[in-house]
DNA sequence: AGTGTGACACTGG
DNA sequence: TCCAGTGCCACAC
């Protein structure tokens, strides 16, 4: 058994719920994190079946730019949006004010 | 076993 | 920073 080979979608979901609050991170972060830094996309592709999973924020995770991109894949509109201000985090127009300030970076901080 | 896919990231202009 | 194009790789069918 490969320790590392240990369900990619798993390992994306433990980094996501160690991500503290009011914090955010990016795909790429987290990719990176798991050693898989070329598999950013699949960490989305991750995020969009830990909707089964509600332990898992994944409205804490954007692209690197800050932006929402995934917004269009929670219930609402703007239920993203709506869970990071509750946080203390600004968005405007789907983009995320201080995104450097607030960004988590699990290879650093974890 | 092969094909399609994607909530990204990087590069060049 | 933005835009368009390219690469990427693990998963679903």
């Amino acid at each position: 058994m490969k320790p590392e080979s240990i369900n990619f979608f798993n390992q994306v979901y433990q980094v996501a719920k160690l991500i503290p609050f009011g914090r955010v991170t990016s795909y790429g972060a987290i990719a990176n994190y798991l050693g898989a830094a070329r598999s950013a996309r699949m960490v989305g592709y991750a995020m969009n079946a830990s909707h089964n999973m509600e332990d898992v924020p994944a409205h804490r995770v954007v692209n690197r730019k800050g932006l929402l991109t995934g917004k269009h894949h929670f219930e609402g509109t703007n239920l993203m949006q709506q869970l990071l201000e509750s946080e203390g985090v600004e968005i405007i127009d789907n983009q995320i004010q201080g995104f450097e300030k607030i960004f988590w970076n699990p290879s650093k901080e974890l």
